[in-house]
DNA sequence: GCTAAAACGGAGACAGTCTCCGTATTGTGG
DNA sequence: CCACAATACGGAGACTGTCTCCGTTTTAGC
């Protein structure tokens, strides 16, 4: 890669994380190119399409996401403390920007998103604690971590969209005693 | 209202029930006019905003779900088949149009939407079987009405959203299982 | 029929996405 | 160190969708 390639790649990756912050995940990616001082043909260039640049932002999460999921394994509590230890963490990060958790809802079941690959990290790791629980005969027989992630996926995305500060906690909680044995 | 105008805002309604069943709630409105054979203007004047036009849509909705509700409540049913039966007729119906389902994930908690009286008519409903089956002594302590709503429209979502056919009632059984009495 | 009120519809302003291609920058072999 | 491919830039502009304004048409009551 040309050195200004990368250098109008990282100015971008920087810009679109500050804009995607204050203004979420649909702000326009014109306006990201201005104010990283790229043309449009240049962000496109690098990031064809929205969610390949979400993707991009993506990385950084990924990484703390699945370093939580082997944390809240490590805490050895109790299934009930260490799932909704590990969904909170969970839907925190992946609500950092307004808007994402819905994409990654939607790049979880679809392989042909830029973001699966991610969404399969995540995933991943969201397997290992229901694994690690399930092998210890904690949860009910019959749990499917996949259906797991989509579940709190939906919850971190029903928080996001919300237009009011919406307290996940007592929905996570029913999810939790869904999963849990009696 | 004007003898045209009821025909055209009938018109309207007609046309983007087809569109929005063929192309989800997403689809261009001045297609819709095209379609319904009246000008940009006339669908503006009649729904100003597309969650006007999903709303007015909405109506027969809202009145099946209530009686699904009821329905569900009358078949006497122990909790968990009653809840299934209620969750999985609740989502069918708001998943009739793509991308319906996140849109009344968010008016559910915004009193300024237009869809936001439907959405609690749909609640309330929703409310009755819950408080029902509460009354009855099968649900754990402490289920919230509006947090076992918001769970289930965010499972509606999720399937929505996904790319892939999904099977709700693997997800439905995880909440189900967190709702009602062990 | 006449008239005022109501409603129509489409031209066009505006905003966002995305592409094409002439121009500029880079790094490499001589 | 410089010439010249190869690579990347950037912005004009095509395109699509939203939404409005206002001159024209339709309606309903007298």
């Amino acid at each position: 890669m040309r050195a200004d390639a990368r250098r109008n790649y990282d100015k971008i990756l920087a810009t679109a994380r500050i804009v995607f912050t204050e203004r979420g995940t649909d702000s326009s990616l014109d306006e990201i190119a201005k104010r990283a001082g790229v043309g449009p043909g240049t962000l496109y260039r690098h990031f064809p399409t929205r969610e390949a640049l979400v993707d991009a932002l993506m990385q950084d999460w990924t990484d703390r996401v699945s370093a939580d999921a082997d944390a809240a394994i490590a805490t050895g509590l109790p299934a009930r403390q260490m799932l909704l230890g590990w969904f909170e963490h969970f839907i925190d990060h992946i609500t950092l920007h307004r808007g994402a958790a819905s994409k990654i809802c939607a790049a979880m079941d679809d392989p042909a998103s830029p973001m699966y690959r991610k969404c399969r990290v995540m995933s991943d790791a969201n397997r290992r604690v229901i694994d690690h629980l399930d092998a210890d005969g904690q949860l009910r027989p019959g749990i499917d971590a996949a259906n797991v992630m989509r579940l709190v996926s939906g919850v971190a995305s029903v928080a996001d969209t919300s237009h009011t500060e919406l307290d996940v906690r007592p929905m996570l909680e029913v999810v939790v005693d869904g999963i849990v044995h009696d």
